[in-house]
DNA sequence: GCCGCAAAAAGTGCATGCAGTTTTCCGTTT
DNA sequence: AAACGGAAAACTGCATGCACTTTTTGCGGC
């Protein structure tokens, strides 16, 4: 394999593979936002590779809804309108709120140590407000919630909506009074599964959404608000 | 396009559209069976294209959860453990209650007016124990119900799940008293959703497809029993 | 007979080329 | 100056070819 020269950066498997990951790293990271046209001859100059893998590449993207493809037509970063976008968030939501329900049932004791250590540690980002640090720990929180479902289709069901979301969910926690509030719900929702109070934690996680899609529906025009998922 | 010879057949859209659709159909009708490998030159002489097309079809149905792909050998049609298709089940038990809860609130009167009048109808075919038809009606009958959630993203999910489990729910609405029982439970989320119930419309749906999934744990090693999806 | 193992066969991964389509650009007309 | 039209440029869609990998095959050793 590899005629040519490699591009060996984030050398592990195919080069399809690659171009995956490279493609939705530019869409998540906001290198590319949505609307962008993706030139597939472009993208093939740039990581040094033919059209071939590009296009296997914007195909599967293209699947995952990252991208929208038509016939003899560049493929676009997915835009999404408001009303996709609120429907996006109401899905997330229950989602959330779904796993939140069956992680209070269904977490192992250590699933139930970890997460409650994470959250306490994450305590003291908030008083520094390392924003940055705190919204890797807020991922880290979530997959946690989506794991402790124990439901590998719906984690990949949620995984994805999370991903379709990314591109809108840069550059937050920046909003006055947003850490501490995400901290409180955390709180919340961590408490319940402790308790395996299924109802209460489902209700919480789904408030949690709630509450980021509220702050987001006054920032419509301009959809960058919601990191918080 | 087109250099060579055409397959006109399914005339539509790009070869790779073409080739998805094929393919898929051959999975979901089950001539394909899960585990089954999917070689591309094969595939590629039946239907006379090139490789290139098919090689794009089956890096989009992978994608979409429909075949299983891995670097440097043979597509395979997924194949699902009994722990995955049980968290499928659970998963379309959970997305079914959304869409039933939505819809009981926000169905239009001509939504409403619509999915009775369907359910309705099918009585007769009950009577008659016409099981084809029945099964088409039911599927018509639930996406009556996703799309009446009026939550494009949710309808996505939905239909996203409802496909995978597509080639696992072949040749059913045999087993005896299948079809009055899936009659009675439509009956009672139609019921729910005309009085706008969410609460008792989602449970009703909820209760529906997890009728189906205990007849389905009842007959693991033979996982041909799902049809009501 | 069966295990190992090397060579052949089959199959996937990617690059390249060309046909057809869409987009861009520019001169002409109104 | 804006609207139109058409040719050139840019780009997508697919076929084909070759390198590399996996699978199969066939044969000698045990």
């Amino acid at each position: 394999m590899k005629q040519g020269r490699s591009r060996d950066i984030i050398r592990a498997g195919t080069t399809v593979e690659q171009m995956v990951r490279a493609i939705s790293g530019l869409i998540v990271t906001g290198s590319l936002r949505p609307g962008d046209k993706l030139d597939e001859g472009s993208l093939a100059g740039r990581f040094e590779v033919s059209r071939t893998p590009v296009r296997e590449a914007l195909r599967q993207l293209g699947a995952m809804g990252l991208v929208k493809r038509e016939p003899n037509r560049s493929a676009v970063v997915s835009t999404v309108d408001e009303n996709h976008l609120n429907s996006m968030f109401e899905a997330m939501a229950e989602l959330e709120g779904i796993c939140a329900r069956l992680a209070a049932l269904r977490m192992t004791v250590d699933e139930r140590r970890s997460i409650e250590a994470g959250h306490r540690a994450s305590h003291r980002l908030i008083r520094d407000g390392a924003e940055d640090e705190y919204a890797a720990h807020n991922t880290r929180f979530h997959t946690a919630l989506y794991l402790g479902a124990h439901n590998e289709h719906i984690y990949d069901l949620v995984t994805q909506t999370r991903a379709r979301l990314a591109p809108f969910r840069r550059a937050q926690f920046h909003l006055p009074g947003r850490l501490v509030r995400s901290f409180e719900e955390h709180e919340a929702i961590v408490t319940a599964i402790l308790r395996a109070d299924a109802a209460t934690a489902g209700n919480a996680a789904y408030a949690h959404v709630a509450t980021v899609r509220t702050a987001a529906a006054s920032v419509v025009a301009n959809p960058q608000v919601f990191a918080d998922l």
